[in-house]
RNA sequence: GGGUGGGUACCGAAGCGGUCAAACGGGGCAGACUGUAAAUCUGCUGGCACAUGCCUUCGGAGGUUCGAAUCCUCCCCCACCCA
């Protein structure tokens, strides 16, 4: 730990900072502490925090989590703070009122998928893991009290979030004032340089500077980086919303997510959750603008790229091959759920399908078929009375995705 | 503690005794088209039976009525204003 370490030289470091960053406040702090750090080897404490309140880690967390590894490829530190204790308490941002406070135990056990998922992004080198409620569990009340003095209620309700509520009329609990103070406190229990977070973050991060210093601690500098918009184009990306695409999704269904965005995103998308170099961004940007590439082929370029950078080269291949195959071509799948039955025995459609899960109630497996979503062996089926003897394999489809094959066992 | 306005389907929001499974918008699903699971357009969107029909739903529990999301009583919850 107290081994000297050697950096690239500041400005090169600087660049690589800077690199898709929203903000970086005071950015001159930075360069000061960067120099620092290069004089003496000793590395910045580069902090992010995370909610383990939802375990599965997304494209959008991918964003920051990227650029705490370029801190960690610099040599910095990295220090992921798990909330656990925070978790404990609820959930601050008031969207989700139905998010329940989680034990201690079940916000550690998610803590530890947050870390597995994260790491398949950060180095495990420079890197540290700590959980809050280490030190935010210890504090007594009076030290609590102590904290909330530092901030007033006009200051709180300066975040964006908390003023829109109020007024709006919609509630806001006051343990959600507690919030950035915990935050803050963890940035002086790990004694960070640098924040790193959302834009979203950006009044929490703040709040982190105004806390070190009443703790006589140098304080951090922020670092923002953009949200980005999920696949409605609309919603920053969550996992609430649906509208997510999981770091762990099989190649198949990235890939497609990706084919889902609305135009407008592709570069976007390009640039954050691929995180791919400057001049590649600009390249395509250009292609795009002088309509010398189609915007389909250049979402594909983007799809394959992102299923490249976690899965690699021959799964990004299969996985637009895949799509090539199943949406453009409207062929089937090669590999699609199947079942076995009886052979020779006689259903009705309706059924098989509730049965199968490739409808939710009988109900709407008869809308759908009234709807010519459903067809068997590629034949459109638009009668609800419709029945199948099952003798030879059969392929159900429904909609453009859903597929289910039936196998008369011998 | 007092006052006012509220709680309606996945979400937002109309309805204010029958014509309400409940307008409208969003979301979701499907179809058409296409350059893709983009955009656009169209349809569907509680369940069961599909022929008429039946059952469950409008914060909760009771009540009035031939009939209630709509009226009454009590209760729970939320916001705002005043203390």
């Amino acid at each position: 730990m107290s081994e000297r370490r050697t950096f690239p030289p500041v400005a090169e470091q600087m660049d690589i900072i800077r690199e898709n960053a929203e903000e970086i406040l005071p950015e001159e702090e930075l360069v000061r502490k960067l120099e620092r750090s290069y004089e003496k080897g000793i590395p910045l404490n580069v902090k992010l925090g995370c909610d383990p309140t939802s375990p599965d880690l997304h494209v959008g967390h991918s964003v920051v989590l990227t650029k705490l590894r370029q801190f960690q490829d610099l040599g910095h530190q990295a220090i992921l703070i798990i909330g656990d204790f925070t978790a404990m308490i609820g959930d601050p941002s008031g969207r989700s009122k139905t998010r329940p406070p989680l034990s201690l135990e079940e916000a550690r056990k998610r803590g530890q998928t947050y870390y597995e998922q994260a790491s398949i992004i950060l180095r495990s080198d420079h890197l540290r893991i700590v959980y809050n409620s280490e030190w935010l569990g210890k504090m007594t009340f009076d030290e609590v009290i102590r904290l909330t003095a530092h901030y007033t209620v006009a200051q709180m309700l300066e975040r964006e979030d908390f003023a829109k509520r109020y007024k709006a009329g919609v509630p806001i609990g006051l343990h959600e004032f507690l919030y950035p103070l915990a935050q803050a406190m963890d940035s002086v229990a790990i004694r960070a340089d640098v924040e790193l977070g959302g834009t979203d973050q950006r009044f929490n991060l703040l709040v982190g500077r105004t806390i070190q210093e009443k703790y006589g601690q140098e304080p951090q500098v922020i670092l923002t980086m953009p949200l980005l918009e999920g696949l409605d184009g609309r919603e920053k990306m969550s996992k609430s919303l649906g509208n997510y695409i999981a770091l762990t999704d099989p190649p198949e269904e990235m890939f497609g997510k990706v084919m889902s965005i609305p135009d407008e995103l592709i570069l976007k998308y390009y640039r954050l959750a691929v995180f791919a170099p400057a001049e590649q961004v600009a390249h395509l940007e250009k292609q795009l603008k002088e309509q010398r590439i189609n915007p389909r082929d250049a979402k594909f370029q983007v799809a394959k790229a992102l299923v490249r950078r976690y899965y690699g080269e021959e799964a990004a291949e299969a996985a637009a091959a895949h799509f090539e195959r199943v949406f453009v071509k409207k062929a089937i799948p090669d590999d699609i759920p199947t079942v076995t039955v009886a052979p020779g025995t006689t259903v009705g459609l309706v059924e098989l399908l509730t049965q199968h899960q490739l409808a939710a109630s009988k109900s709407e497996a008869r809308r759908l078929i009234q709807q010519r979503a459903v067809s068997v062996d590629g034949e459109k089926i638009v009668d609800i009375h419709a029945t199948i003897t099952l003798e030879h394999p059969v392929v159900i489809k429904v909609g453009k995705r859903r597929f289910l094959k039936l196998q008369p066992s011998a």
